[in-house]
DNA sequence: CTGAAAGCGCTTACAG
DNA sequence: CTGAAAGCGCTTACAG
């Protein structure tokens, strides 16, 4: 019923008359110089020819190490993660890992049940995209101390590395933007103040628009419920009812912005022409957008990559220095914003 | 250095003084009962005072099943690949597998590469969402007779399961709308007539054209280069070069449609008003465009999960019957589509 | 109901 | 350079 029979190590051993601790010398290519050259060549023909593949389990069980990565993912929905996934799992391919994924939504419980899986299923190290500033998964994965590495949200302890973009720079890139456009009223939609993005990119735009020196009254946050795009629609009916006056919008991501176009076209609003909207994380296809949405690009393949990177030397060396690695945001002008109308 | 030293059968034995097969037993529910319930409930408990997390990977090599499936996509960043992820995991997970995902790319002897290595780490089956209408990598899986399923894409030859959206119902749905709106001269921007769903989608639109009995000249088809935005905007080119006075495009997939959009904008063609597109699957945002698409809604996160308990099935019982499954598509009418100007 | 034993397919000191 | 042996942490017939 079921495959045919996988051959194994002694099989081969068998036929090449060796014993099968060469046959297991010669297929790892770091042992394999302790054999002799002709032995070996023959032995990988005939791995080649019998379609050896050898049982990685078996290897990870004797070794302790499985090549497997948790992936831990709190919306794969969100298209910022699809380019982080893609960056991670580039290089984890590389070095021969290769990431197990779960998509578990924000519940910190089942977080940790899940953890507890991956932990079970002997995984080398976990990548976090689910970390809040104070997260109890993350204390429990200090505590059994397994190589950890969170991507996109960080946690204020700082006491495990994090790749993240430079948060405090994007939001001081869009409200220089549109100050220099000429916008002295300028609210921002933030993302959860819990997230570490949330939370920076509201003090980044704080410090901003305190740097341009607009009085309080000028400027005005709303804290969305989440990063969804209807949060942002419900956000920014909230922030225009609060302050009519706005001729600007810097909102906390894309998903957020796009909430408010959403309410621009309930409620009949021109934008740019009566309101310029600056978004963040520049997801894919606000480009097609209309208007095509200026946004605060992040590198979010180069994120997932770095983070691979980092857990891949954690797992090498589990003493190393917690190292964070900060990315820097690149404002991209696109037909969203326009000086103000007045 | 390393996590704590962790605790095994034998460890949690010697605390609770049984054999540590009775622990085995009491730690898997299949077998619990076989044990007296007080002793059961004592090294339950003794367990989880410990910590203990069964290694799943030893338990794998005297079962033999990993719990793993490999997922193969062609192209993460495609939005389409997004929620049959999730309808994947979701499945998978709660029969306790978990998916290993990679991004091959379309190349087939990566595709190959990445199969063996899947095959290597002894997962339980395969989910292919790479897969052409004559597959190399399929005739391979096939030859190893490994559970696969297809997602998305089918094979011409049906040896293994797959789970599509119906391609045909979907460009009739979409010509019909176009016919009853008025239009008479109508292009189709196919995908690459070697996957399945560019074949069958373009003869899916011929044979509705030819239902309305449009006549040769009053539709033309092009094939785009691949599914990506780009080949859009270079489709919609050469079908308009060949043909000016077509009054809609119906687009093999959304990225091709918004390539029509990139197309229009440059050459400030009006949309709808100069022309209708129609785009098929309705992925994440294109209800945010302006104009908001129209376009033929798949059920993505329904496949996934389908793919996934057809893959179980096939895990469970490998001489099962092999059922595909046809998923109804809908039109979903928005903004892109309205009656010819003439 | 519980124990003792074999074995899943590898890796890797240890000899020679 | 090659072999023989132990052992990674489990499961599961087989006894009793």
């Amino acid at each position: 019923m079921d495959q045919r029979k996988r051959i194994t190590l002694k099989d081969l051993a068998a036929k090449a008359e060796v014993h099968y601790s060469t046959v297991s010398r010669v297929m790892n290519p770091a042992t394999r110089h302790l054999v002799a050259d002709d032995v070996a060549e023959r032995i990988l023909r005939m791995a080649d020819d019998l379609g050896f593949r050898p049982n990685r389990i078996a290897a990870g069980l004797r070794t302790r190490r499985s090549g497997l990565v948790g992936v831990v993912l709190p919306d794969i929905s969100n298209p910022v993660f699809a380019p982080i996934l893609a960056g991670l799992e580039g290089v984890l391919a590389s070095q021969g890992y290769v990431p197990i994924v779960v998509n578990v939504g924000a519940d910190k419980a089942r977080q940790r049940f899940i953890i507890d899986q991956m932990m079970g299923r002997q995984v080398d190290g976990l990548i976090l995209a689910t970390a809040e500033r104070e997260d109890p998964v993350l204390d429990y994965c200090v505590r059994q101390s397994i190589p950890v590495v969170m991507v996109n949200r960080g946690e204020d302890l700082g006491r495990v590395p994090c790749v993240v973009s430079d948060n405090t720079v994007g939001m001081r890139l869009a409200v220089d933007h549109l100050v220099t456009l000429g916008h002295r009223r300028i609210g921002h939609i933030a993302g959860p103040d819990s997230l570490s993005t949330g939370h920076q990119r509201k003090q980044g735009f704080i410090s901003a628009v305190r740097r341009h020196k607009l009085r309080k009254g000028e400027w005005l946050i709303v804290e969305a419920a989440n990063y969804g795009r209807e949060a942002g629609r419900e956000a920014c009916r909230a922030l225009l009812g609060q302050s009519p006056g706005l001729t600007a919008i810097a909102a906390g991501n894309d998903l957020l912005a796009l909430g408010c176009y959403d309410h621009f076209r309930e409620e009949g609003i021109a934008c740019p022409g009566g309101i310029s909207v600056v978004g963040h994380n520049d997801m894919p296809f606000v480009d097609a957008l209309t208007p095509a949405l200026t946004t605060v690009r992040i590198a979010v393949h180069e994120m997932g990559a770095r983070a691979a990177i980092l857990l891949l030397a954690r797992i090498a060396d589990a003493g190393a220095e917690v190292a964070s690695v900060v990315l820097c945001p690149q404002l991209i002008v696109r037909g969203s914003t326009a000086p103000p109308a007045d």
